[in-house]
DNA sequence: CCATGCCGTCATTCTAATACCGGTTCAACC
DNA sequence: GGTTGAACCGGTATTAGAATGACGGCATGG
């Protein structure tokens, strides 16, 4: 196919993603942070709001330069399963992409 | 604007990033890294070329797990400038970003 | 009252991701 | 020598989404 549109888990990876992104950014404004990373304040909102649920790899690589974040740490954070007790429901349909 | 169309940097800057990814794919083929990251091979090639330069964040993710890369190696290695001797010409036009 | 900060929506342009095609190179094999 | 296969490349086409801007709305606080 051409570029299937983003599976549910896509999207609420997406939403992980941003709500680390929002945590990090802490009391200041998303102004000051687009600003400080070289990105539009819209943008950086879709991102924290999940309605950019996979931006470009250095465009977040500016926004954890930004907000002095490690990229393998964001990856964890916004990771797939928060330890869902191993051999309980197998929950079909994860993506682990992370391994 | 609306999506300004990639500078020369940022396109030059994907041709490192590529670079960097096939170098450390090593002697294993393009459909197997593909296969393992999650992605297609047409994609993989792509990056690898430089002809998708500012690929998303997770599927530069997906292929550093199958890499067995680090995302903040991956940042570094495919960085902006190699020591330009700090002092000669300024350059207008460098975009840091990963600062 | 007005500024700040965030949200929703609409509109626009460029690009990522995917697939398919043929072409090339290089090796092994008949 | 011819051919077969693997692996990569360049081009083309398609769809969905990133990135950006602009307008209006809604709180909160001076």
């Amino acid at each position: 196919m051409v570029r299937n549109p983003l599976t549910p888990e896509e999207r609420r990876r997406g939403e992980r993603l941003g709500e680390v992104l929002r945590e990090a950014r802490g009391g200041r404004s998303m102004v000051a942070v687009a600003a400080s990373a070289g990105i539009s304040a819209e943008t950086l909102r879709k991102i924290e709001t999940g309605r950019a649920p996979t931006p470009a790899f250095f465009t977040v690589a500016a926004l954890a330069g930004a907000l002095g974040l490690s990229m393998d740490e964001l990856l964890t954070h916004c990771a797939p399963a928060p330890a869902p007790v191993p051999g309980s429901l197998p929950e079909p349909g994860v993506l682990p992409l992370t391994a």
